[in-house]
RNA sequence: GCCCCCGUAGCUCAAUGGAUAGAGCACCGGACUUCUAAUCCGACGGUUGCAGGUUCGAGUCCUGCCGGGGGCGCCA
């Protein structure tokens, strides 16, 4: 938030460094004090030290570091805004004036409201494409952790200055869905429930169904046997209709498909996703033959039908002598599409018809060679944007049994869990609250409930794996959203006590080590914004966010407001509070976790 | 065989190469006539898997090893 007066001081540094031959590096690094209960920036000068030593002088690196530091200090002298300058141990240490900090960071703030932290425009455009389930199954607590990433990641790229579109990606097409087809024509027609959810979940229950009927097993007779194969080969004649644009197939797939995209849809909503741009498997499958042929024709794949498929060898194509890229297959023997083929085509729609810079991929880290290989073979083609193309792998989601397997029916649905969070939470206000009005109970239910499985979903690093625990995922004691969400509650009921919020307010009194703590934790929101946009890890926001309730929780528990002694601090604790407040919903709002004003 | 990820407190996880490795949970002890206790305060808890190396400084970077997970020509 000083970046003019930090310029201005590292300015006077330097002079003074050019001035007693001090070698400083090209960037100075400044970061926060390190200390509780104050706030301010440090850099330190072992690098200079370092240089020096490089140099050939015979010097101890961290007692010339501080030798530096201390003449840096000297040199100084005072500063506006800044309360107090110290040299030690190699550090050089700038305390802010708490008075003046605060009014700046709590006028800008409440200045800014719901903009406060939102990053300049970059003038760069961002896909995020996440939200990648297959149709004909059903909505998975591991397609929410894709979703809920993506989500949590786009809003903070557009956030930080990022033009910023969100696609979908449902697999529409392929064998699974298929099957699924298979088993609703021959058996099942007609029979669907009613209900959005139902329905989609009873998709889920005819392909597994239909897996087990077209599984081979090791006891089976030789009825079974023949039974099996012939489903098989029915299977397969549909997929070949499907494939030639038989009228009958196409339609019965269309309106099972629109069923799963109806659940799709509602699970969305109640996430508070809104989708820009949505792509199918099926639209990029002609695309994506078309492309092979081009690859073919400029000798970059090679076309091995009928014996065998068509294939890129990357590494030769790139020289390499060791495997890394391998060889790819982009398109079966009999001419069917894989998913590496309508990756191709959907990446140049990308790039093409919505002129995107930079497109980043949220799918689970297990895909990550197929993406390498994808933006592998972009580049081969042509596509300079292939360098732009990311693969944000994530860990996958398993159970305590084991990993998912929707054919072994071992799944848990995103919405059983959904339910089960209301339930909870409003036995929670049960017990709580009770004063709450019932017709506002499940509003809120829904919003804590939801705020506790998305935390537990974001408060964990990309890379890392997650057992889902629904008692861990779904607590609502110590680092959850809901401890987050309480600090918000507790503010708004603050403020709707106290009446009109004062107009401006002078924090010129001594101000508290939890004043102080808030203050600072506050004015890190920009930057932070920033850095988990920069990093593509919304757990840096999560974290962020946990800090700042924890300091609000503090704050809230030692200093009166309401009762302050005076009327000065009254009205610089209110303000001081709406602006925790604000910062507090603009960091929920990046992690797609509402934030209620009663729980 | 090759590639990728992980290994930090009993458990789940943090920590842009910087000052004393931090939280939550669990366990133990405190704080509600108060701006709502979904909270706060305290105590307990560590050879950061092992061994080298680079660096003024390594949980973080490099090499090797051990242990766990994932991937590797017609699934997605």
């Amino acid at each position: 938030m000083f970046t003019s007066e930090i310029q201005t001081i590292e300015a006077q540094i330097r002079a003074h460094c050019a001035k007693t031959n001090i070698p400083l590096p090209e960037k100075m690094d400044w970061r926060p004090l390190p200390f509780s209960g104050e706030s301010g920036i440090f850099t330190s000068f072992f690098q200079a030290a370092a240089q020096e030593a490089r140099q050939g002088q015979k010097i101890n690196v961290p007692q010339r570091a501080q030798e530096i530091a201390a003449s840096v200090a000297k040199a100084l002298g005072t500063l506006e805004g800044i309360h107090r300058v110290e040299a030690v141990k190699g550090y050089l240490n700038l305390y802010f004036d708490p008075s003046a900090f605060a009014r700046r960071v709590v006028d800008t703030v409440l200045q800014q409201g719901e903009d406060f932290g939102r990053g300049k425009p970059k003038n760069e455009r961002v896909m995020v494409e996440y939200a990648q389930p297959n149709t004909h199954h059903s909505f998975h607590i591991g397609h929410y952790r894709n979703a809920i990433l993506g989500e949590a990641l786009a809003r903070l790229v557009e956030f930080a200055g990022y033009d910023t579109i969100r696609a979908s990606y449902p697999g529409d097409i392929g064998l699974g869905v298929i099957t699924v087809l298979w088993m609703y024509d021959k058996f099942y027609k007609g029979q669907e429930p009613e209900g959005v959810h139902e329905r989609g979940q009873w998709l889920l229950k005819l392909y597994v169904e239909a897996t087990n009927l077209l599984t081979p097993r090791e006891d089976e007779t030789p009825e079974e046997k023949a039974q099996r194969e012939a489903y098989d080969a029915e299977r397969r004649e549909m997929y070949r209709r499907w494939d030639a644009g038989d009228e009958y197939v196409r339609a019965l797939w269309l309106e099972t498909r629109e069923w799963s995209l109806q659940e799709l849809r509602a699970i969305l909503e109640m996430m508070d996703i809104h989708i820009d741009v949505w792509f199918y498997e099926s639209q990029v499958d002609e695309p994506g033959k078309q492309i092979v042929e081009e690859l073919i024709a400029r000798g970059i794949a090679e076309d091995e039908r009928p014996d065998g498929p068509v294939i890129v060898r990357i590494d030769e194509k790139l020289g390499l002598k060791k495997e890394k890229y391998r060889t790819a297959v982009i398109l079966r023997s009999d001419g069917t599409t894989l998913y590496l083929t309508k990756d191709l085509a959907l990446a140049k729609i990308k790039f093409e018809q919505y002129g995107v810079d930079r497109s980043i991929y949220v799918v689970d880290t297990r895909q990550s060679l197929h993406f390498q290989q994808a933006f592998k073979i972009l580049e081969l083609w042509g596509f300079p944007q292939a360098e732009k193309c990311f693969h944000l792998g994530y860990g996958f989601v398993s159970l305590p049994e084991g990993a998912m397997s929707a054919r072994r029916g071992r799944v848990v649905l995103f919405k059983e869990v959904a339910d089960e969070a209301v339930r909870r939470v409003l036995n929670e206000i049960a017990e709580k609250n009770p004063s709450m009005p019932t017709e506002q109970r499940e509003a809120v239910a829904l919003q804590v409930g939801l705020g506790a499985l998305a935390y537990a979903m974001l408060s964990v690093d990309n890379n890392k794996d997650i057992v889902f625990d629904m008692d861990a995922a779904l607590s609502f004691d110590g680092h959850t959203g809901p401890y987050i969400q309480n600090a918000h509650v507790r503010a708004g009921s603050i403020l709707r006590k106290a009446g009109d919020l004062p107009s401006q307010a002078d924090f010129s009194y001594q101000l508290s080590p939890y004043e102080v703590e808030l203050v600072d934790l506050i004015a890190r929101f920009p930057e932070t914004v920033q850095q988990a946009a920069e990093e593509y890890r919304p757990l840096v926001m999560a974290t962020y966010a946990f800090d700042l309730a924890t300091a609000f929780h503090r704050f809230y528990h030692e200093v009166p407001v309401l009762q302050a002694d005076t009327g000065t601090q009254r009205s610089a604790r209110l303000r001081l509070v709406a602006a925790a407040k604000q910062t507090l919903a603009n960091a929920l709002r990046l992690l797609a976790i509402q934030a209620p004003e009663q729980m």
